[in-house]
RNA sequence: GGAGGGAUGGCAGAGCGGACGAAUGCGAAGGUCUUGAAAACCUUUGGGGCUGCGGUUCCCGUGGGUUCGAAUCCCACUCCCUCCA
């Protein structure tokens, strides 16, 4: 959520933000309108509980000294008060919930350095790694889904016949890769960052912490026995760690890493991109989270993006980092970049990895606060994150690139400690 | 699955219908004393909303209810702990 008094003392500056990402300032004006009204009728509904409560000491009063006569008489008066209240107190809760409803369904503020643009196509291209473009051979041309599939690592037609297109089954040595990816990431932030393993099913106020609820409903699994939704990224649940708590300064930036499942209905994205692990419905994936000060975000944001291209630098891959423009902006990132890698034999850019500032848009709807290291208020925080890496992109990725004239595949040197002698992948014929 | 017990401020823990936003202890911050420190003593020490800055309102796991008045009574839910299967 962003912050109700922004909105009520600059309006158009909202506004003026706001439409950098498309948002009709209508939605703006209506909100400070809901929010004055709100305002109203919670004065009206305390005025008439600060009457009730003095009458109802003067009962007390009246009881002690044995005024029965009276007491009752102001007993009286006092439920008559209480009557009217039921109204005000319900016109309150229907108030303020209206301005909540708002609020929760409203993007965060773009950062101002974040580029103007309508969408994917705008975003500018901040960096990319080689400078020079690789040049790739004929035989780094082949799709991994055919490449893969041919070694036995990928099996994507059993992984359908278990439970649909778009949930792959990994096997043999493209099974342990992904076991290797993931302990070389979490290795290389053990550094800095906790590693965490939290639960991949959450309730609901976990999914609306970080904005995915109630906007994004239709791109999430949600198990209706239970009601519990499977998390799209590890930042669900990392979120929701130190929900409502108050986090002494000191103890910022807190981060962590955590190694998940991911889960994505990917509604609306049909017939685009659909081929081998191009787009999928679960993946595995390791996540960065950090939660800072507003003084230490922008360095811990770059801290994060350059620890994703360090991996992709250890992994070899090609890559390059975008800064998403306003119109790509995912709706609770005050600033993200995008880094994707060149898959040769699907001849795509596959994004791997979205590192994103929501400043205190997430921490405001999960409550998340600091104590300031010189005392005084609770302060939010503000929370960061980024994939480092989402692995079903990285190993396509890694097999086209890594695909040799006859066919085997060999994969990064610095994945030998996880792979031993299973780093080449031969046929198996 | 069944039977009990519990959830209160940073922590521990009292309160079980009316000056209770909450005793007390610990912890923390400031002060006195001291060359410095410890000890001792004194003071301060939860969070949110609105505000004409004088106030006012809400929060004792969550949501309802009873009552003039609820941390306290009733109901439901969530979570924790013990025992049984």
């Amino acid at each position: 959520m962003i912050d109700i008094r922004l909105v009520r003392e600059d309006p158009a500056a909202v506004q003026a933000a706001l439409a950098r990402r498309g948002v009709d300032p209508a939605e703006v004006e209506q909100l400070a309108a809901a929010d004055t009204a709100a305002r109203q009728a919670v004065g009206q509904r305390d005025e008439l509980r600060a009457q009730v409560n003095v009458l109802s000491r003067q009962v007390g009063d009246a009881r002690r000294s044995g005024d029965d006569q009276q007491a009752a008489r102001l007993a009286e008066e006092s439920r008559r008060i209480g009557e009217r209240q039921i109204a005000a107190d319900a016109a309150a809760d229907a108030a303020q919930g209206e301005v909540r409803r708002r609020l929760l369904w409203l993007p965060n503020l773009p950062a101002d350095e974040a580029p103007d643009g309508d969408g994917p196509d705008d975003n500018p291209v901040v960096r990319r790694w080689p400078e020079r473009p690789r040049s790739y051979a004929d035989h780094q041309r082949v799709p991994h889904w055919e490449a893969a599939t041919a070694l036995g690592m990928l099996d994507l037609e059993r992984g359908a016949r278990m439970s649909g297109s778009m949930f792959p089954l990994f096997r043999g040595v493209g099974a342990r890769l992904l076991r290797a990816l993931t302990a070389f990431a979490l290795d290389r932030h053990a550094d800095a960052f906790e590693e965490v393993r939290p639960p991949t099913l959450v309730r609901t106020d976990t999914m609306v912490s970080t904005g995915h609820l109630p906007k994004f409903e239709e791109e999430a699994y949600h198990i209706e026995r239970d009601d519990l939704w499977a998390i799209p990224t590890a930042e669900v649940p990392l979120t929701s760690m130190h929900r409502g708590e108050i986090l002494e300064e000191h103890d910022l930036p807190l981060r962590l890493t955590a190694a998940t499942a991911c889960f994505r209905r990917e509604a609306g994205a049909a017939g685009r991109d659909t081929r081998g692990l191009l787009r999928v419905h679960e993946f595995d994936k390791v996540e960065l989270f950090a939660y800072a000060t507003a003084g230490q975000a922008p360095a811990v944001h770059a801290d994060m993006v350059a620890r994703v291209e360090s991996l992709l630098h250890e992994l070899d891959l090609e890559y390059r980092v975008l800064d998403l423009c306003t119109g790509d902006l995912g709706s609770s990132s005050a600033r993200t970049f995008d880094l994707e890698v060149y898959a040769p034999g699907a001849d795509l850019w596959l994004e791997v990895s979205s590192v994103s500032w929501f400043r205190d848009y997430q921490a405001r709807r999960a409550n998340i606060r600091y104590r300031p290291a010189g005392g005084g208020a609770p302060v939010l925080a503000h929370t960061l994150n980024g994939s480092a890496l989402a692995w079903a992109r990285i190993w396509a990725a890694l097999v086209e690139t890594g695909r040799r004239a006859d066919g085997s595949v060999e994969l990064p040197e610095v994945l030998a400690p996880y792979l031993g002698s299973a780093r080449v992948v031969a046929g198996s014929a």
